[in-house]
DNA sequence: GAGCACTGC
């Protein structure tokens, strides 16, 4: 702890913190900058007057180094030294030094605007742009100007973007530290590869024989490009190991790698051996591998990004930026001396990347967000005009507003609604804070509380998919619920329900191979929804049990109509003549109901004429991922709704917007006569032949 | 009959 970098600077921070009210520090890994900058503060009596909080874009983060600066000051975990994360505050009274994800301390400053807890607070990796950072960082600017007097803000940042937030927050000092990384030697690619499967293959093997000790990471971009490496690998390493004097342990590292897995890709390495681990960019900053040595980097991530214009969101393979491929390369230097293998020219890394990733807030939906800014009330703050270091479009944020207003989180001003204040306190997705509004209404809450935990944790419910489960899953086990003909949603309910009929026993789980852990998950966030709920709740909010069909029918009725309610923005139509579907509300999208929906066509082979879907994702094709029938005569009361937005109103009627999007305001009401009016002739005809396309792709 | 990178309240 006495030889980190930033112990030899405390003098020069102390001096910036006490002559500014923001401060940029630039901390390279390995500079202590997490566990140190609160000590020193502390040293140095900010705790007096207030709490050090320190946020974290990750949970694990914030547990870990709380942990450890308790053990450093020789303190209990949650006296003087304490954490807080969702289902999980170890902080009391005593607390001085508090770490906290991003997002806890957004939904502290939803009671406590003004945050006079705190008299420090330290936003951590702000360089890795997480949304609720970015949202922070608007916010900690409005704040400094209130709270001058007994407020310091820090901000952690990278080489890259130090200046950038120094000049956002009217040039702040930077204090730059150096990191305690090995020297990382760069070794370029002559040409861009072919194949960045077959180059990553070749230069793992070259490492291989040619180079000492020392573990491989190899960061890939996907879960199938791993298991082909692994397995090429494989091969080729049994062909070798003669020549070798080492043995090769193969690993796989990604986001749904069962635990016993992690295991060993974390465990001890056996002697004489090298490990080969192939990754996703988990590896990059959520997963630490100790002992490697070598880096290969291919140059390319997965990203998710949504385009406002159509409500889709697509995920797709991009470069990445340099201050990723400079994370990358750190990761050989933590114990010793590495070398990085780049899989492209230095002239690619030059003249073509990005200097940092583009920031999340330029990558998603912000209806969350903007409900949340505009349930903060504060007088100052236009929400189109709010200060963000990175904008967002203006079609992202109108994208945002018209979704609120269509299910009545505004009114048709902008202004936020009683409806959309409360949505705002649960921590869901604003469709989901709607549904379970409306289901209060009609006598399902509680479903409804089941569904929106269920859809909360969805992605980790089901097992990782490998052929070896595959075939056991044909064999051994059980058949999930089906969701009454109904869809997704209705099938999640069913499933919690048999989950809670059988007292939420883990083998049952494991009977119908549903992840344990994800489950769990469900219980702890549909917790937490009811304890929100309880002060408005009209209804019961336990499970119910033991129902007769016709209740549970009733149920599902109830139950699909709120959620037509909440999802007001997600419907589609079916088209007439197939089983495809067009977006409603957007600019009309051809889709399919992805495969996996439990969701079939009837005894007439159609599929129902309205549905509403919690996700239009673009992968291999246009898919609406989990969906729900719903009837028309809901549907309808939407659509005139949706022709009647005036986005000039809900932007508040200030003109900064409009004047760049003249031709976007005048395209929302065009967008929804394509959906209501009979096509003209000529465009029918290509849409149709278009569409019997589709579909028979579809069918093949 | 296709497939989902990673976080978080």
């Amino acid at each position: 702890m006495a030889d980190l970098p930033i112990l030899q600077f405390e003098e020069t921070i102390m001096k910036a913190v006490e002559e500014n009210t923001v401060v940029v520090i630039i901390g390279e890994t390995g500079s202590g900058k997490s566990t140190q900058l609160s000590q020193i503060l502390h040293r140095r009596g900010y705790t007096k007057s207030g709490i050090v909080g320190v946020t974290q874009p990750r949970r694990v983060a914030a547990v870990s180094v709380a942990r450890r600066v308790s053990q450093e000051l020789g303190v209990r975990l949650g006296d003087e030294v304490g954490y807080a994360i969702r289902f999980e505050d170890r902080t009391s009274e005593r607390t001085r030094i508090k770490y906290l994800t991003d997002g806890v301390l957004l939904r502290e400053s939803l009671s406590n605007p003004e945050l006079d807890q705190y008299s420090v607070v330290i936003l951590d990796e702000a360089h890795e742009r997480s949304l609720n950072t970015d949202i922070l960082l608007g916010l900690m600017k409005r704040l400094v100007k209130r709270r001058a007097s007994n407020f310091k803000v820090l901000i952690t940042s990278a080489t890259l973007d130090g200046e950038k937030v120094s000049q956002f927050f009217s040039e702040c000092p930077v204090v730059r530290v150096p990191g305690k990384l090995f020297p990382v030697e760069i070794v370029y690619s002559h040409e861009r590869p072919i194949s960045y499967l077959e180059s990553s293959l070749a230069t793992a093997l070259d490492i291989h024989m040619k180079e000492g000790e020392g573990d491989v990471l190899i960061f890939m971009t996907g879960q199938d490009d791993i298991d082909k490496l692994v397995s090429k690998l494989e091969d080729r390493v049994r062909s070798l190991e003669e020549g070798s004097c080492m043995d090769a342990i193969i690993l796989p590292l990604h986001g749904s790698l069962q635990p016993e897995m992690q295991v060993r890709v974390f465990g001890p390495r056996p002697p004489n051996c090298r490990r080969f681990i192939v990754a996703t960019n988990i590896a990059e900053t959520s997963l630490t591998v100790d002992g490697v040595v070598y880096v290969i980097d291919s140059g390319y991530v997965k990203q998710r990004q949504y385009n406002p214009s159509t409500g889709m969101y697509s995920l797709d393979v991009v470069q990445i930026s340099k201050v990723q491929a400079h994370q990358r390369a750190g990761r050989a230097g933590r114990t010793r001396p590495g070398k990085c293998y780049r899989l492209y020219p230095s002239a690619v890394y030059e003249d073509e990347f990005l200097d940092v990733t583009i920031p999340e807030i330029q990558r998603s939906s912000l209806a969350g967000s903007v409900l949340y800014l505009k349930s903060l009330d504060l007088p100052d703050i236009d929400i189109l005009k709010f200060d963000f270091l990175d904008s967002p479009s203006p079609e992202s944020l109108q994208d945002a507003l018209k979704q609120l207003y269509l299910i009545d989180a505004i009114d048709e001003n902008g202004l936020i609604t009683r409806i959309g204040k409360t949505m705002a306190e649960l921590p869901l997705e604003p469709s989901l804070s709607r549904t379970l509004m409306e289901a209060n209404e009609h006598g399902c809450l509680s479903q409804a509380l089941t569904v929106a935990a269920m859809l909360s944790a969805e992605t980790t419910l089901l097992p990782s998919r490998s052929k070896n489960t595959e075939k056991k899953r044909k064999h051994d086990y059980l058949d999930l619920p089906d969701g009454s003909g109904w869809g997704d949603h209705i099938q999640l309910l069913q499933i919690y329900e048999c989950w809670h009929q059988a007292n939420y026993d883990i083998d049952w789980c494991k009977d119908y191979q549903l992840q344990v852990r994800g489950m769990k998950f469900v219980k702890d966030v549909r917790r937490q929804l009811s304890q929100i709920m309880q002060k408005i709740a009209k209804g019961p909010l336990d499970v119910q049990t033991s129902r007769r069909w016709k209740e549970s029918q009733q149920d599902y009725h109830n139950l699909r109509r709120a959620l037509c309610v909440g999802y007001a923005n997600q419907l589609a139509e079916r088209m007439v003549y197939h089983n495809g579907y067009r977006t409603l509300g957007f600019k009309p999208q051809v889709v399919q109901v992805h495969p996996s929906s439990v969701l079939k066509p009837d005894d007439e082979g159609k599929l129902p004429d309205y549905v509403v879907y919690q996700e239009l994702i673009a992968t291999s094709r246009p898919y609406l991922r989990t969906v729900c029938a719903v009837n028309i005569a809901w549907v309808t009361p939407i659509l005139d709704k949706v022709n009647k937005i005036n986005i000039n109103k809900l932007s508040g009627g200030i003109g900064r917007i409009e004047e760049h999007t003249e031709e976007n305001m005048s395209d929302v009401p065009k967008t929804e006569n394509v959906v209501a009016a009979i096509p003209d002739d000529h465009e029918s005809k290509i849409q149709a032949a278009r569409e019997r396309f589709l579909a028979r792709k579809g069918k093949k």
